[in-house]
DNA sequence: TAAGCGTGGAG
DNA sequence: TCTCCAAGCTT
């Protein structure tokens, strides 16, 4: 007898246990779900709501953001991470005033076009926003294929192979596989989880690979994060806090990193940044950049 | 394809 | 204390 769809449990789960969230409540645009999934990109929940609020009340749209400074994005990102991120918000911003009419788009090949976004953040648009029928896979959803559909403790490598084996769990309805997708990213935040998955709170645990099969070690290929004291990044971290907390006033160039003893090492820091567009130099000062 | 890219909370 | 990890993307 061939069991019922996963889908039949984890979206009635979905609806009873999803936190409230922000980008979850109605009417919330596709401007705020752009926002919010950017800021989500490997930096935990907890610390970007308060940021995106603060930041949806000062660009209310899309047009907002590409009128404003990119420095000034980069400030307001403050200790999110990744303040790449916040440059590549804001060219995306300016693609959509200028490409859009200062409309996020619907299209995933037109959202996969926008700088700084991904497989994961154009579907999460589309289905999460514009209600679209597409697979939204992130870490968590993969994390719950490896264990739930292949009995494997950990994900492999992200592959596009990933999407269509989300893709085969949707149900055909639309409002229901937005449904889905999402209820497969919070199992994967809140029940089956990285470190100490709660089984004992799955609802899908009698239909789990990796629960059947003993819930076993198996091998973890992922990549682990380098060392970050004495890293680079760490490097470039200073600089731009030092720099975000000037802003909008630039530094002296000889002010950042002055008690960093590697000074090969601050030399690479700033020309990376440079590279990157996070800083622009201005004679002997230094700024977040002015567009 | 794999490395590089921030920050801070949790276990 | 310290390692792990968090709604990824670009090159």
């Amino acid at each position: 007898m061939p069991s019922a769809p996963l889908s039949d449990i984890l979206v009635p789960w979905y609806r009873q246990f999803a936190r409230d969230l922000p980008w979850r409540r109605d009417g919330f645009g596709a401007w705020g779900t752009l926002v919010s999934e950017f800021m989500l990109q490997q930096t935990p929940v907890a610390r970007v709501i308060p940021l995106l609020e603060a930041w949806l009340a000062r660009w209310p749209t899309p047009t907002d953001l590409a009128n404003a400074a990119p420095g000034e994005a980069v400030a307001a990102w403050a200790n999110l991470g990744y303040p790449r991120r916040a440059l590549w918000l804001h060219r995306a911003a300016v693609e959509i005033r200028d490409r859009h009419n200062g409309v996020v788009p619907r299209e995933v090949d037109q959202l996969l076009a926008l700088t700084g976004i991904g497989d994961y953040t154009a579907r999460a648009v589309a289905v999460f926003a514009y209600g679209d029928h597409h697979p939204v896979v992130d870490t968590n959803t993969r994390r719950v294929m490896a264990r739930a559909l292949s009995g494997r403790a950990h994900p492999g490598a992200a592959h596009k192979r990933d999407l269509e084996q989300m893709a085969a769990l949707l149900p055909d309805d639309r409002a229901e596989s937005a449904l889905m997708n999402a209820a497969v990213m919070e199992l994967g935040q809140v029940i089956c989880t990285a470190r100490s998955p709660k089984c004992g709170d799955c609802p899908i645990r009698d239909a789990c690979a990796w629960v059947a099969a003993g819930s076993p070690a198996t091998e973890d290929t992922r990549r682990k994060q380098a060392k970050y004291e004495g890293s680079d990044r760490q490097a470039r971290g200073a600089v731009m806090k030092a720099l975000r907390a000037a802003a909008p006033d630039p530094l002296p160039r000889a002010a950042l990193l002055v008690d960093w003893h590697d000074l090969e090492q601050r030399e690479r820091a700033l020309i990376s940044l440079e590279n990157d567009g996070l800083i622009e130099p201005d004679g002997e000062l230094v700024g977040l950049p002015t567009r």
